[in-house]
DNA sequence: CGTACCTTTGACGGCTGTCAAAGGAAGTGG
DNA sequence: CCACTTCCTTTGACAGCCGTCAAAGGTACG
């Protein structure tokens, strides 16, 4: 198994149990890799659609500019995670896509996927569960963003996030690292900055975590996790149906 | 071309030209068609994730159910759309989807997707197209949900689903069929029944729109548009460099 | 003709945004 | 190594959009 040193392959794997070939085809998405410093531009609004990224180490993000000169953050990506999949389909890029921190990604040209599809139905339906997740994501970003205090949106997020870090290997619950400024929390969960700090302040005035500057500390996990009434069914790498027909049919 | 007939193929249709191969897979989908009354359950809530239904005629929705008995609607579906996708890959419904007039679906088994993966790269790629346009919509509706007022949201929706309904058939934009009640107008956007009248009276005050029971009247198209600022770049068919690239790999 | 559903209206309160300003932390250049 | 700039955090006052609660008037359907 190679899932330990191959950022797609950790993630596609998870879905599905892929063969020696889908494995090595993914591996080749890989080769292209660049090394980033915080903040370059993966790609702009308007700009063609043509490339995806795979984050090898580090965080990155995507946005759109709103008309008022606030910005909104739709995707955060963490390694393994494919930028660029919400648009693939379109002709051009609605959303900014920049690095969060530096780091190092590998870059492919968006007609690889036309490929995928054309040779490997496990890879296919992998890409389709990745799709999904992400956006399932943005479904409870957005139920919670309609129905949820700050406070509540800020636990949640908090607590998403550490799921998905801890998929990639395994991290410390009472301390972890979360490189977003107050703003960009705003910016993600739709809050102003100043709501922001003050929730945080509330939240640790409340023994329940403190955002350090480049970390998060958890105080009361029990609370986090039973206030926020989180369920993480939406974050699951369960296909059961559709793989076993595929693996039936395979057969 | 039997465009006109098939729901499903003018869906997918719009995003390639699928071989005739291909429009019969489709038109086999097709094959099991049931009428259904308002307000039928296509499935529930922790129901395993099994059918996948085409709309022929009707509108249908999915929803989840919040714990304070809340609802909250996250897919409107108008004919030629699947339902179901957006759980496909998940081993459970997290959703219930309904009709929300009475109408004819075609049931299929999700399996058949493998088999649309297995079988056609184009049939998968306008797949891709469809996720991607019902994820756009649930993009915009959070953007619009954290950043715009109840006014502007509800003048967006109108107009996205005027511009859905407008691929289907050509509608006149002045007068238009809507069945939502304004109890569910505030389910899709996140606002209750009460803020959803006091608004629909200002629009009619304001002489932009008035909301019958039953349909749309548009009065002021104009600044209905302008003041949306409505962008709808997240609808477009358009999917230029993968489909040509699937065309030329093919030739 | 009655019942259930949908729409409408009023009063009140709170969460969150806006505006404004200052204090820390970090990185840069001389 | 220090001065300077930039970015990030923190705090206070105030206002408004929208939710909550409550009740009544319309409309459709059996």
């Amino acid at each position: 198994m190679t899932q330990e040193v191959s950022a797609i392959l950790s993630n596609l794997g998870r879905y599905l149990s892929l063969s020696d070939q889908d494995q090595s085809f993914l591996l080749g998405l890989e080769k292209n890799c660049h090394s980033m410093v915080n903040k370059s531009v993966l790609w702009q609004a308007a700009d063609k659609v043509e490339k995806l990224y795979i984050i090898q180490s580090g965080w990155a993000y995507t946005y759109r500019d709103k008309l008022d000169g606030q910005r909104h953050i739709i995707d955060v990506l963490l390694p393994g995670d494919i930028v660029g999949l919400r648009d693939l389909t379109f002709a051009k890029h609605k959303t900014t896509a920049r690095m969060l921190t530096r780091g190092t990604v590998s870059v492919f040209s968006h007609k690889r996927i036309v490929d995928i599809i054309d040779g490997s139905s496990a890879l296919t339906l992998s890409l389709l569960a990745a799709i999904a997740r992400q956006e399932a994501m943005l479904t409870e970003r957005m139920l919670m963003a309609i129905h949820r205090s700050a406070r509540s949106r800020i636990m949640h997020f908090i607590v998403e996030t550490h799921i998905r870090l801890n998929k990639l290997h395994t991290t410390d619950f009472h301390q972890f690292y979360l490189p977003l400024t107050q703003a960009m929390l705003g910016e993600v969960l739709g809050l102003t900055i100043v709501h922001v700090n003050r929730t945080l302040a509330c939240l640790e005035r409340d023994g329940i975590l403190i955002k350090h500057r480049h970390h998060i500390e958890i105080l009361d996990e029990r609370r986090l996790i039973t206030e926020t009434d989180f369920d993480g069914d939406y974050l699951s790498d369960e296909m059961d149906g559709l793989a076993e027909y595929l693996r039936q049919m395979k057969a």
